[in-house]
RNA sequence: GGGGUCGUAGCUCAAUUGGUUAGAGCAUCGGACUGUCGAUCCGAAGGUUGAGGGUUCGAGUCCCUUCGGCCUCGCCA
């Protein structure tokens, strides 16, 4: 076999005249019944070979039969290419191999689908055949974009003093938070072990441990239904340390934040990053993760609403809603139809009962700006400059605002306010805006169940000057939790954790979690915690969402090599698949026939 | 579990209001060609219109069921 000495991408002017091997796959071919031309790519680029018939006839007769995506090797002289021969949309474009010796390493079938024009090719399709879509230089990009990542990371906490620490991915289920994705025991029978959602627990006791400071970058499993950034399988960079307070633990994580930023998109991020309290997001934005790429905030009116004669905002609010909304920027040019229709199904779909609009307009008559709507009517000549003035609306505005309970109003606006921003080209395409949220509470009241839950996790520490509330106000706890986020998008969040045994059982007694239900999944946790826990706190990072803002792609199935698509199934190996008889009888599994299919026979 | 959207040749798409034998570009196969680079030129082959049922003289097109992709609500401590 010829072996290779170059690259075919890396091939430039200064290597004319050298002698070389390269090899990989047939990207295009030009035959010209004499000299064959062949576009040979590899993971560094294209490269142009040339056979001519009369320096090296055998060559040449054995080139005219390849074809797209055959593997080669060949031997040749790298050669400038003459005035007006070269290809300035190729980074080799300067050069050639004259191609001497050519060996065919392995045929391709046609493959399904071009490699070149794959970015248009439908995605079942590229998935099925992942190893060829993974030719194209963009999947490739992304692949090393998440490695570079990854050994920045390592790097990073390497050098701060950091262990990196495998967990088991074979643990105990506990019914709290998402779906476990289960594995039957072969030895015990009825038994089963949990995928990890995270290695929370693990690395709380690795601090009981005295390791210190903990990192791994570790497959996370939730079986819930995907969407376009989340999968049931996916990696979070896990962080763990002890004497530390939320301060210690964010700034030790931006460092490493701005420097993989710095170091894959040529970015300064500004430290320390900015902090915002959950309540200042919900309150501005709706949402504990705010895009903070376009202002547009949400402005409440429920107190000019309350007075008016619309009785859909007057009403709510006298029944304990609100009415909130937001003044797009050069919205008036939206059709009646455009907000009515569209922009009223799209906060349908969140719940909102409807989306009343007012546009901000300049009189004919040249007065002041006031606003012109089908509500219009309802409203007082004081009470519109009231609402123009609370949300500082400039002729060409549009006022969109939603009559609700206030989680309602806030689900819908937050995603209106996204969408906008988006339509309307309020940021630049290559913004980047990082915010810490911080000051969560740590409790939420679950109406459906009439009992608290954990707004993060069960052993998320509330705020030291908080602990007299646990008894009498635990609705209102803020705890040490804090969320980073990137353009409206949640990459990582953490805690400080709670390394008093006494008050974790307070809190599992607040989450309605029983002493013996307490004992039975996180006895072993509890225990740990007795034997002198030291106070403790870290994080954790989702790498798919990290390496998709870093690529620039809003699809997590780009940036996993081996993606699973919206029902969970992987195209290239067809899992999940049914199994042997044998193999459920060693597990001792039976599987139930689902009551239609009973009721059908 | 719910909502939306898409599914036509290997790929990307077209096909008027339900109307003749479902077309085009690329890919494939055969031929021609000494400098191309999305090569060009000539020719050929390629279809259960995702599947099943229905309405109709007639269905890619309308209706029902079903499968699959994507987006989304619920869900995701």
């Amino acid at each position: 076999m010829l072996k290779r000495t170059k690259n075919c991408g890396e091939l430039r002017k200064s290597d004319v005249g050298s002698d070389v091997v390269v090899a990989g796959w047939v990207n295009s071919y030009r035959d010209h019944g004499s000299l064959v031309f062949i576009d040979l790519r590899d993971r560094y680029g294209l490269v142009q070979l040339v056979f001519d018939p009369e320096m090296h006839p055998e060559a040449h007769e054995a080139a005219r039969k390849l074809r797209s995506e055959w593997v080669i090797a060949t031997a040749g002289t790298v050669r400038p290419r003459s005035e007006g021969m070269g290809n300035p949309k190729m980074v080799t474009g300067e050069i050639e191999i004259a191609v001497a010796e050519l060996e065919i390493l392995n045929v391709s079938k046609t493959p399904p689908f071009e490699v070149d024009n794959a970015d248009k090719v439908n995605e079942e399709l590229r998935l099925s055949h992942r190893y060829i879509d993974m030719r194209r230089p963009e999947v490739l990009k992304m692949i090393e974009t998440r490695h570079k990542v990854a050994k920045l990371v390592r790097d990073y906490l390497d050098e701060n003093g950091f262990f990196e620490i495998e967990t088991p991915m074979l643990g105990k289920s506990t019914p709290e938070g998402a779906r476990d994705f289960l594995v039957p025991s072969r030895l015990y029978h009825g038994a089963f072990y949990a995928l990890p959602q995270s290695p929370q627990l693990f690395k709380q006791i690795l601090m009981v441990g005295g390791v210190d400071k903990y990192f791994q970058i570790v497959r996370c499993f939730r079986d819930e239904d995907p969407r376009a950034d989340r999968q049931a399988e996916f990696t979070q960079i896990d962080i763990e340390m002890s004497f530390v307070d939320s301060d210690d633990v964010m700034s030790m994580n931006e460092g490493m934040i701005a420097k993989v930023f710095n170091e894959i998109l040529g970015v300064e991020v500004a430290l320390p990053i900015k902090r915002m309290t959950y309540k200042d997001a919900v309150d501005n934005y709706g949402i504990d993760r705010p895009d903070l790429r376009f202002d547009m905030k949400l402005k409440e009116i429920s107190d000019i609403a309350k007075d008016t004669d619309f009785k859909v905002f007057s009403g709510t609010v006298e029944k304990g809603g609100i009415v909130k909304g937001l003044c797009a920027p050069g919205g008036a040019k939206y059709s009646r139809r455009d907000i009515e229709k569209t922009l009223t199904d799209f906060v349908a779909d969140f719940e909102a009962k409807g989306l009343a609009w007012l546009k901000v307009v300049k009189p004919e008559d040249g007065g002041e700006i006031t606003l012109a709507s089908s509500i219009a009517k309802f409203f007082s000549d004081d009470q519109k400059k009231q609402i123009i003035e609370r949300f500082d609306a400039k002729e060409g505005d549009l006022i969109l605002l939603i009559a609700d309970k206030e989680k309602i109003a806030n689900k819908a606006l937050a995603p209106l306010r996204v969408k906008l921003g988006a339509d309307l080209d309020l940021y630049e395409k290559d913004a980047l805006e990082f915010v810490w949220v911080v000051d969560f509470p740590m409790l939420e009241w679950n109406e459906d169940n009439q009992r608290y839950d954990s707004l993060h996790h069960p052993f998320t520490a509330p705020l030291e000057s908080e602990m007299g509330k646990l008894d009498t106000d635990p609705g209102n706890i803020i705890s040490q939790a804090y969320d980073l986020v990137v353009n409206g998008s949640e990459v990582g969040g953490g805690s400080v954790r709670i390394h008093d045994p006494r008050v974790q059982e307070k809190v599992f007694d607040l989450l309605n979690i029983s002493k013996e239900q307490a004992k039975d999944q996180f006895g072993f946790f509890l225990k740990a915690l007795e034997y002198g826990a030291p106070p403790h706190g870290g994080l954790a990072f989702g790498l798919d969402r990290l390496v998709m803002l870093l690529t620039g792609t809003d699809n997590i199935r780009d940036v996993i090599a081996f993606p699973k698509t919206q029902r969970g199934q992987c195209l290239l190996t067809d899992a999940p698949s049914l199994v042997d008889q044998k193999q459920l009888d060693e597990l001792n599994l039976r599987t139930q026939k689902h009551l239609n299919q009973i009721s059908e026979e």
